[in-house]
DNA sequence: CAAATAAGTTTACGCGCGTAAAATTTATGT
DNA sequence: ACATAAATTTTACGCGCGTAAACTTATTTG
């Protein structure tokens, strides 16, 4: 009755395989043996193998995503969830980390928050029943709820990248603030004035403290006196919150000192404009009134008018990192909870 | 037997219910019925639909998503197909069709080809697995492979925006390419003098020959001479090919008026940076040399220097019109084809 | 070449839910 | 109140695949 079957296949190509069943027949290899074959090609012997994928290109079958995540233990799901998805750092960093996890053979689903914490709060919710391998999480911040995020952390072994959260998940992976802002004070200090700092007052991510805290510690280290000047604004739109407190700060000469590090790059890129919009020069030349520095090396530093000085991430080598970390909790390779946090790269333009 | 097993659920709340033959036991109601009451609430009597909901709050039971997608002739699934989600037009149409499709009812799942059209069409595989209800797609344009997009189109109910391929899919919705640059053309005509045309000579986007041709022919309608600067430049990094080939432009002598329209924004963003290493200074006062507007409405357009004018698309609109074309084309209301294209609007800033 | 080991085959069951059919209960209307 | 329609319950089966156990066949090893 076997054979049967299979010769009435052979005799037409075309059916559309329906399930793993009929694909057994047409291979002639067992069930259970192509089950194991889709779950890890290397698993069966090579002449088996060779068997199965001829069949394949003869007939494409692919088993049913969805019978094959129902009762395995552990699903190929990866999810990756930022904060702010319209954000182009988060969109390179998704970008860079999706890759990394199709060329590791899983199957990465993107979420964004949209700088909602609810939403935050159900995207997880959501990853949840997709009964994930792994997440990697970009956490909102301080607006994120610390409760629903552990709770999330204890069910799914999830790696926290870009902003950390005391010692939540199986560990944390992002760029060093603190040399970051260090690194880029000095050379500031070192070219001409010493900087003052432009920030949010109420930042939507923590890394904003951290660069706070290590420009006043940076100056004081080379003797000057830190001025911070922390403006109003909530939310995710960055320029515009960094184009109006900048206009406000300028009318109101908060600035002591001609150089100005911002807290990241889209103030900086806000901030550009309110001088644009007042008639104040940017720049490094003797005729240039002000020296503005940004932090992250946004996407579009590089074209801003005067283009923006910066520190930037290494987009490469922080996904890495946070991938494989992530890849090997995955395989069983426990570890104790660890920080990793990369050094970022001056971009020195034309801005300062 | 079954009210045993009830009371003793009942005297141990916390216990996780595995399933729906559990959960319908605790909740007093047959699983048929609960079934139907997740597939939608509104198909049981209220006062069930209240006693499933009273039962829900104290155990929190949600059904397995897989089981559920496994039978379901049709998932809830929507899939968001785009050429680059680096890119924070797409970003922005992909943030927003996504809350449509939550506040429709469905589960979207996010995708970018990362502008690379093998990918796209792997995305387009991965997403048919899924088996969605739609999918809302926006194409790579040229370098799609319109034989794959086709037979996809053929097996899921797919939705095109941003650029229209013949007349794939359910329809188009997309925005207005002619009345784009015919109307900013207009505007840049009748405030000064006519603006040449500066754009890639292989786009990467189709709809970038559709302003070109309005280009012409609105320039022909005033009486002008058009005048289109095609530049070199593969692949999606605009900003990059305007600058650079920007400066070649603009070293070669190659404008013929002091007013430039760019293919897209982005192009627009690259030029203002070239311009301003050369010295160039932009915008609409008598002391400047060039004009130069863009088109798109990129969110980023606000903060260049100087705000770059620009034509913007309606991005509510469009995503509305597409989310509802094919909730409706689920829902069974067959339309024929149609493409459905939204005017843009002129946002007047100074750079032109 | 026989023994040992690895890989594949049979058989069988379970996962969690969709869904159909028939029986039963509940709501609706005059 | 009673016939009718609507909703729910029972019962039962199937989806496509994971996976375990016992057995058979193929490959490797000494």
């Amino acid at each position: 009755m076997k054979s049967k079957f299979q010769r009435w296949i052979a005799k037409v190509p075309d059916a559309k395989i329906k399930n793993m069943e009929e694909f057994s027949a047409v291979s002639g290899i067992s069930r259970p043996t192509v089950s194991k074959y889709f779950h890890d090609p290397d698993s069966v012997r090579a002449s088996t193998r060779a068997r199965i994928e001829e069949a394949l290109k003869t007939y494409d079958y692919r088993p049913n995503i969805f019978a094959m995540n129902q009762n395995r233990k552990l699903t190929n799901n990866v999810g990756i969830v930022v904060p702010l998805l319209a954000d182009p750092f988060f969109a390179e960093m998704a970008r860079s980390l999706e890759q990394r996890c199709i060329d590791a053979g899983y199957r990465p689903t993107l979420f964004s928050a949209h700088g909602d914490p609810d939403l935050e709060v159900e995207v997880l919710e959501a990853l949840r029943s997709l009964k994930p391998a792994g997440v990697l999480l970009a956490p909102l911040g301080r607006a994120s709820y610390r409760k629903a995020l552990e709770k999330f952390c204890n069910d799914v072994p999830t790696l926290i990248f870009d902003s950390s959260l005391d010692e939540l998940g199986l560990a944390f992976v992002g760029s060093n603030n603190v040399q970051f802002t260090s690194h880029i004070s000095d050379y500031l200090c070192r070219t001409g004035e010493p900087p003052c700092f432009f920030e949010m007052k109420t930042p939507a991510n923590p890394n904003a403290h951290r660069r706070r805290q290590a420009y006043i510690a940076a100056m004081e280290t080379f003797g000057h006196t830190p001025q911070v000047i922390s403006i109003e604004g909530e939310g995710w739109a960055f320029e515009e919150i960094g184009r109006v407190g900048g206009h406000e700060a300028l009318s109101r000469g908060q600035f002591s000192t001609n150089t100005i590090l911002c807290s990241n790059d889209r103030l900086a890129i806000g901030l550009l404009t309110a001088c644009y919009e007042q008639g104040i020069t940017v720049g490094r030349g003797p005729e240039c009134k002000l020296r503005i520095a940004g932090q992250d090396g946004h996407p579009h530093s590089r074209y801003t008018c005067p283009p923006l000085t910066t520190i930037s991430h290494d987009y490469d080598v922080v996904s890495m990192h946070a991938a494989e970390a992530l890849f090997a909790a995955i395989d069983g390779h426990v570890e104790p909870w660890k920080s990793t946090r990369i050094e970022g790269k001056l971009i020195m333009r034309d801005s300062a």
